[in-house]
RNA sequence: GGUUGUGUAGCUCAAUUGGAUAGAGCAUCUGACUACGAAUCAGAAGGUUUAAGGUUCGACUCCUUACACGACCA
């Protein structure tokens, strides 16, 4: 289609050379999909031409068809309403489009198009003092999917998670673990091991309340009680002991991540994402210290008379900002200064995706600032993709309120709602037991990934249960229903031995829907570019919901098998098929799959 | 207080990046399975795009101001 496209820009060239004498650059010709309502497939239009050509726009549009339909034989006709020029593509012209459609798979990269070649994208990025939830999820399936879609231009993807293994907050479930522990393991407590962690950081954050209350009933003021706290001071203790390397402290340090990593990775495989690399901070903040001392030496860092050591960014419309403690302890931004100098060093990238929540955007400027003044060539590299939170219709989500949705029971949740609906509607005779649970797990998660990638990701989003499992409509399920339907479709096909690949140059016609489909199939590399060049999923939900729409209303409209003439049946399954390995792999780019039967 | 994001149908979201009469889904109402899968399709109803100005052939989109909600920085 891009190959229609810009042939039919370059007619228009010709066109606007042979009938006013005029040369046009290609860029000034808006060439668009024409609307349902008006006859014709691709609209020009004109008003942008008055000046050039000094005439109204319903004559230029009027000429220029007059020409194209006399010279170009792939524009059949062509109709004028207002400063909009119509132009109806012949029908033979739409065969040899899909021909040439159906010479490449459809999982074949579209092209980089300007577009990065090398990209890292870091996305999860969980903390190890609690388990995964629902904004994890948009989250992991943002990273996930972007990281796909870059892959079908033909870029090198790398998929990092950043693990934020170290830190106060670790620490507090380490400490209330000591207290109220006992020893527990996930075994014993039959839990998931990142759900017993997150125990015991709700422990310590319920037992450190009621320290702080205590302290106040005895007239200590609030700021003094929540610093003074026992738990508060144990806790940055063992902080200090970690960092000092205290034998002890890594060990239980040691155990409780690993019980946290063991918890992830059922999650990961459960959701379907998965990472080439992992970085955890404990590795990288020394290395963040370094780059400190750099700057320092540089002179683009400054000291403090308390030792502390700072960037002024005021010239580039930020504040100073903290890179290092008195105490010489790190920051955030300290080790983020060393993970980015790590992923450049393992993959030289030109591109380097963050995939952070919108509530990091002022953090992510004073990263990519800070590496700019330390002259590091992968600053300008750094593309934060920054998405918005996920609230509830009872408000934000808040860990330490107890009003979070916890990821692995929401999957749960999903799962099972897909599960009863299949039960009552599935048409699944013939598979096992075991496919049939794989087929569940596909349709739940299938509706949950759908549910939170159509939304632009930079939107904040509204999360509604209800709605977050429902299979009808604007949905995952509804997507991977058709892909099943035309399943069921090319088995009967193979069945009546109806060859897809038979001549149908002789077709004289074609229907509607038919015309409509191939635009719609030929539309899929720009869609592709353009969710690569956004980083938006969403661009991709959306064709691929368009998509599936069509091929409905076309499996309504048109009738295949019921069809005498051979070509025209033949055509139709061949369409259907290539409908149908479409729709796999753009689902395949938000990560999701399609089954044969449901 | 400063910076910044968002505001579209009752609800959740689109709108080809400045183009035609602003489109989908849910919810409501109507019609279509003794024809290839009704998790579907066709139709009805639902809008002063937060407000007021401005830019131009043309504005949900760009500019200014105000309002509402959110985030971040002190």
């Amino acid at each position: 289609m891009q190959q229609l496209e810009s042939s039919l820009k370059t007619a228009l060239q010709t066109a606007a050379q042979a009938v006013f004498g005029l040369e046009i650059p290609a860029a000034s010709l808006t060439l668009q999909p024409t609307r349902k309502e008006f006859a014709g497939s691709f609209t020009l239009v004109t008003f942008p031409l008055t000046k050039a050509f000094g005439k109204g726009p319903e004559q230029i549009g009027q000429a220029l068809g007059e020409w194209l339909k006399a010279h170009e034989p792939r524009v059949s006709g062509y109709n004028v309403v207002k400063g909009f020029l119509n132009l109806e593509i012949a029908d033979a012209e739409w065969l040899a489009v899909f021909n040439q459609l159906r010479a490449q798979p459809a999982t074949a990269p579209v092209g980089t198009a300007g577009g990065p070649q090398n990209v890292v994208v870091e996305y999860s990025s969980p903390n190890t003092n609690k388990p995964l939830h629902l904004g994890h999820l948009r989250n992991n399936f943002l990273g996930y999917s972007v990281a796909e879609i870059l892959k079908a231009t033909g870029a090198t993807v790398t998929k990092a998670n950043l693990v934020n293994d170290r830190g106060i907050h670790i620490c507090k479930s380490m400490i209330a673990y000591q207290h109220f522990g006992h020893g527990e393991t996930p075994e014993q407590a039959g839990m998931k091991g990142d759900h017993l962690a997150g125990k015991y950081y709700v422990l310590f954050e319920k037992h450190y309340r009621e320290e702080i209350r205590q302290l106040e009933a005895e007239g200590v003021a609030t700021d003094i009680a929540k610093k003074s706290a026992p738990l508060m001071t144990e806790a940055q203790l063992m902080l200090q002991a970690w960092e000092a390397g205290d034998p002890e402290v890594k060990a239980l340090w040691s155990q409780m991540n690993g019980w946290v990593y063991e918890g992830f990775d059922e999650t990961y495989k459960n959701i379907g994402v998965d990472f080439d690399q992992y970085y955890y901070e404990s590795e990288t903040y020394l290395l963040g210290k370094e780059r400190v001392e750099e700057g320092l030496e540089k002179g683009v860092f400054f000291k403090k008379e308390n030792g502390s050591v700072w960037v002024d960014l005021q010239a580039e419309g930020l504040d100073e900002k903290l890179l290092l403690r008195a105490d010489g302890t790190s920051v955030y931004i300290t080790q983020d200064l060393g993970t980015a100098e790590l992923k450049y060093q393992d993959f030289g990238y030109d591109s380097s995706i963050y995939v952070i929540a919108d509530e990091q955007n002022y953090h992510m400027q004073v990263l990519q600032a800070t590496l700019k003044k330390l002259g590091k060539p992968y600053a300008d590299a750094i593309h934060h993709l920054s998405y918005g939170m996920v609230d509830l219709p009872s408000g934000k989500m808040k860990s330490r309120e107890g009003t979070v949705v916890d990821a692995d029971e929401l999957v749960r949740d999903v799962v099972a709602a897909a599960k009863a609906a299949t039960l009552e509607k599935g048409k699944t005779e013939g598979l096992s037991d075991d496919e049939l649970e794989e087929l569940y797990h596909m349709l739940g998660l299938g509706a949950l990934k759908y549910y939170l990638l159509k939304v632009d990701p930079k939107k904040r989003m509204l999360f509604n249960p209800e709605e977050s499992v429902s299979l009808e409509g604007h949905t995952g399920p509804f997507i991977q229903y058709s892909h099943a339907r035309i399943a069921a479709i090319r088995r009967k096909a193979a069945e009546l031995g109806i060859d897809e690949s038979a001549d149908w140059s002789q077709i004289a016609s074609l229907e509607g829907t038919e015309r409509e489909l191939m635009q719609e199939l030929a539309r899929y590399d720009s869609v592709v570019a353009e969710a690569a060049r956004n980083l938006s999923p969403a661009v991709i939900a959306q064709y691929a919901y368009d998509l599936a729409k069509a091929y409905n209303r076309f499996y309504a409209e048109v009738s295949i098998f019921q069809e005498t003439d051979v070509a025209k049946r033949s055509l139709r399954v061949a369409l259907s098929a290539r409908v149908g390995e479409q729709l796999k792999q753009s689902l395949k780019l938000l990560g999701m799959q399609v089954p044969e039967r449901m």
